[in-house]
DNA sequence: GGCTAAGCTGTTGTTCAACAATCCTCAATA
DNA sequence: TATTGAGGATTGTTGAACAACAGCTTAGCC
């Protein structure tokens, strides 16, 4: 494992972000998480510079870094860059490597079973998934990295709702359509149903959002 | 002015890389740019962690950060994922507001204004301003700063190879083609004349890699 | 009371010097 | 020729120190 302690302690944060461990809001003081971490205040400076590249946290000077609190504006702009990055797949498809496709299904699938077993929680990631893997249908290393990021931010979007379950299981179904307009090459009308799957979503969310905070 | 020393460093570094000052390869010494720029190592290191943001530098443990020297994988790679972002654009074209449209016709207008004077640089630069303009016709930040990001890697694409002219002249009639596309709200046609144009221009760019370089 | 302005406090911004860890070079060896 | 092993140079990391700043508190004023 080639990796400078900044980049240990970067990955570290970044997990507890995601966990929800650090809440959005949350401010990282230099002085208590060097502590408990037992990093000087300098690594730990170079890992914040690290953490900022995927935006789950901010910077403000003078002030210190903060968890993102995403905002609607930032909801709205993170779904039309997902429908960028993911048309982008699913008109690749055609070429894409099987590999690539076989990806697309087994995310369907898993979310499927994990809605079965009620698991939400997994339905959710399975969900995340299946996009990541739409997107990377492009076979694009750029794609990737950046669908990456946007997924990793739609995570500290949902840290700051409630019900999961919500938000996923009217998409199940859609999903599998998805899935399967893929598989029979009807690429044109798999781009159309994605649209509108991911303006439903976005609406969803943002109608959410608009009902919790003021 | 509320910028810190290390974003002022950094800033400054970037745009010494998309100048030309600093070719790709170049090793950036901590001991050297710290003293040249009278700053300490620390903050300088800080510096080189928020340029690692947008590609322009890459960071090998232990032996420092360089210039990236961007390959044939890199090119397409950059291209495919402008094709997605700019694509966005178009699509979104019917909705984009005034000011969104009239930069795009003032960029290739430009560009074409420049190429009467033999100004191939400002052609150059004329020709990113319109791409950069299609895509912001998405009206999405994210994609507005991703695509920052892309041109400014192309840009360092550009710096190791040689006369600007050839990749620039035969694409400002097609340049002046999608733009009129657009104006007309053909934007089906526009989609697809996007598309042609950037496999063209990146498989030109690829074939002159190969000859320059191994 | 309500307002502005000065001071206080805790935090971040930046520097410095030192040491540890690692890579590269180049000569000596088999 | 290929390998090995010091030696030198650079980066990685630390701890301490001080400066600069944001936010809060308080004193003074109307």
């Amino acid at each position: 494992m080639a990796r400078s302690t900044a980049q240990r302690i970067a990955t570290e944060l970044r997990a507890r972000v995601e966990r929800g461990a650090l809440p959005p809001g949350t401010r990282l003081s230099e002085e208590a998480l060097g502590r408990e971490l037992d990093v000087s205040r300098n690594t730990l400076r170079e890992a914040f510079r690290l953490l900022l590249h995927d935006q789950l946290v901010e910077h403000r000077l003078h002030r210190g870094v903060f968890v993102r609190v995403p905002g609607l504006h930032d909801v709205t702009d993170i779904y039309r860059m997902r429908a960028a990055l993911e048309s982008a797949g699913v008109r690749a498809a055609a070429e894409a490597k099987p590999g690539l496709r076989e990806a697309v299904t087994r995310a369907v699938t898993e979310a499927e079973w994990a809605a079965d077993d009620g698991d939400w929680s997994e339905v959710a990631s399975a969900d995340l998934r299946f996009h990541r893997a739409l997107a990377a249908l492009a076979a694009s290393p750029r794609i990737d990295t950046a669908m990456d990021r946007l997924l990793a931010e739609l995570r500290l979007v949902f840290h700051s709702m409630p019900s999961p379950r919500r938000f996923h299981q009217p998409f199940l179904v859609r999903n599998r359509l998805l899935e399967r307009l893929l598989e029979q090459g009807e690429y044109a009308r798999a781009e159309a149903e994605l649209a509108g799957y991911l303006t439903d979503a976005c609406r969803l969310i943002t109608d959410t959002m608009r009902e919790v905070h003021p």
